[in-house]
DNA sequence: GTTGTTTTTTGGAACGTTCTAAGAGGGCGA
DNA sequence: TCGCCCTCTTAGAACGTTCCAAAAAACAAC
């Protein structure tokens, strides 16, 4: 395995300077058509690779963003990685993208690489804890970052943060809940303690107080299986439920998934509201209604928020909430349409 | 925005040579614990960030390996992706994940880009199209590169291939629904011509051929809504069929929400099984039997494979095809369990 | 104090680019 | 023939590290 040929080695093959290597490469006007093709040629010849890393040594701009994303596996999260990485795509940058699978330690480690190669600036969807250990470098070494989706670092000043307007979410499905009637609402699903359950769940409480209801909130992990589990365990031990906001889609197409088990009819006998309104939402039966929350959208959104950084030195407010919306499909329909 | 303090500024402040900041940097043991400590003191008053690139330019190799993957929203390449980036941060790799969206031109500009920036290697799960314009520049720069899941470059000496053994796979899950006394077995899904579609396929129209059956093969988009169109239209137009083999779980879970909405019970009157199996099949009701790929254990083999190319410059069997098994769920017993 | 040995520290040459300033060659008007 | 202005090409100094060889400092033994 020989080493990499170098700008020399074509500037010495087509025998020209490596000034004018260089100048082909940036596709220059200033050298002559026939030269260029002749270096050109010497490039394919020698098998030529441009070194990327020697030429940003001299500006340290990469035009490379990095995006750290908390769970690859979430639909949530790749479908804003993927929105993000279109819209700057579009504008000629490139973006990496990498799973911190909610391990503060690799974040740390991953963000701490990222910044050592020179990204540009970083997107950031964080896990849990010691946000020093990852944001300390990033404020120390003046890169331009977002938190998006969570909020772990106070410092909003130097990292902005993002996200969707949840409260309102919360509050929208359970009035929506308390029109078609339902008794008694649960809250299912999120992590106790969490900022993003307690914003899911604000909306909720809210709307519970006002009525002078009782809320019953029901914890735990944000996936399919929990709310398999909480069918059940509402089935079984709260036949008086008859309704319930989920943290997340994952949960409440696992409670969906739980009833129909059950035997229990969604829409007749219960009704059920999901949030972020993933694709699956209207491909599952019965639908299942959803705070949207549209993931694209926020996405473009803060790519252009980053962008107008770089560019124009525009910085971002330190705190934005894109809108939601209800969708209502036959899962918390009373009386199923049609 | 000042510029970004270098090594020297540090050996400046810290009043020793930028060679004594540079063995600090490592960790050296030549240098004498206060001075080192001296050396740290500086760099955090200084803020000094490593600058990675200007290290590599001596020795190029970065220790950083690229994972192209085709589609980021489908849960099946992402659990690879995570569980390749776990296996190589496990040895000290660090990965970037870039998104070619099933789009060739993005896919060449991205591969360009990581080996421009001097990856060590790469593992590309590759979109269709153009073969040469991505897969060439990876030949003629000599990085490690592995095609996995999907086989676009015939130069398998160059770019190994390896994915599952999707034909016997086929072939169990035709025989199974043979065994279940299904009369007439339907294909349903995946995209016509393509090579993964036709190995899925193959071991179904071997057993039918073998049986002499007729095969019905339903081409098609691999989503959730065409699966749950095919339900519509497998009711309507085809009531003889009574069984299908999905060309992935997206379809079959398609499928078996279409069949909930039309009131068909799924065991009874109509066995069906996917192709993945993902979390979800275990999680839906009722729960759906599949083809299970061991897509964690397959990332694992990936990466160690492609770690034993770098370190002990093994180079991996130019085919390699990890094995599948079929886990019978409720959706395709006749009679149902218990 | 001298000499030898070990421990620390250091200057300077790489690494592969870009960019500035200057050079080479040729045409043209005086 | 000279000077001037083109067009094209080029030497050489950056950029921020690492690493080698060698210098300096510290210590030990005589």
């Amino acid at each position: 395995m020989t080493k990499r040929p170098t700008i020399l080695d074509v500037a010495r093959t087509a025998r020209v300077s490596k000034s004018t290597v260089s100048l082909v490469l940036q596709s220059s006007s200033l050298v002559k058509a026939e030269t260029a093709e002749t270096v050109r040629a010497a490039m394919a010849e020698v098998g030529y690779v441009y070194n990327r890393a020697a030429a940003n040594l001299r500006s340290t701009s990469v035009g490379l963003i990095g995006l750290v994303i908390n769970d690859l596996r979430n639909p949530f999260f790749t479908e804003f990685a993927t929105s993000v990485q279109m819209a700057l795509s579009a504008k000629g940058y490139a973006t990496v993208v990498a799973n911190s699978d909610e391990d503060p330690d690799l974040q740390a480690q991953l963000i701490g690489s990222m910044i050592e190669h020179g990204v540009s600036a970083l997107i950031i969807s964080p896990a849990y804890g010691e946000p020093e250990r990852s944001f300390g470098p990033i404020i120390r070494a003046g890169v331009p970052a977002m938190q998006v989706l969570r909020q772990v670092e106070a410092r909003r000043d130097h990292i902005p943060f993002s996200s969707f307007d949840y409260i309102r979410g919360g509050e929208l499905a359970t009035r929506h809940l308390l029109e078609q009637g339902a008794k008694n609402i649960a809250f299912v699903g999120g992590l106790e303690g969490r900022a993003i359950t307690n914003e899911r769940m604000a909306g909720y409480l809210k709307v519970m107080a006002e009525t002078g209801s009782e809320p019953l909130v029901f914890h735990g992990r944000s996936s399919r299986s929990f709310g398999n589990a909480a069918a059940d365990l509402i089935t079984n031990k709260h036949p008086e439920i008859d309704a319930a906001v989920c943290f997340n889609d994952l949960v409440a197409l696992g409670m969906l998934s739980g009833f129909a088990r059950l035997g229990r009819k969604l829409g007749k006998e219960f009704c059920l509201v999901g949030f972020d309104d993933i694709e699956e939402c209207a491909q599952v039966w019965p639908q299942l209604s959803s705070v949207s929350c549209d993931i694209a959208a926020f996405g473009q959104h803060t790519a252009s928020a980053m962008l107008e950084w770089l560019e124009k030195d525009k910085h971002p407010e330190t705190e934005y909430r894109a809108g939601v919306e209800l969708i209502v499909r036959s899962s918390s329909l009373r009386v199923p349409a049609r």
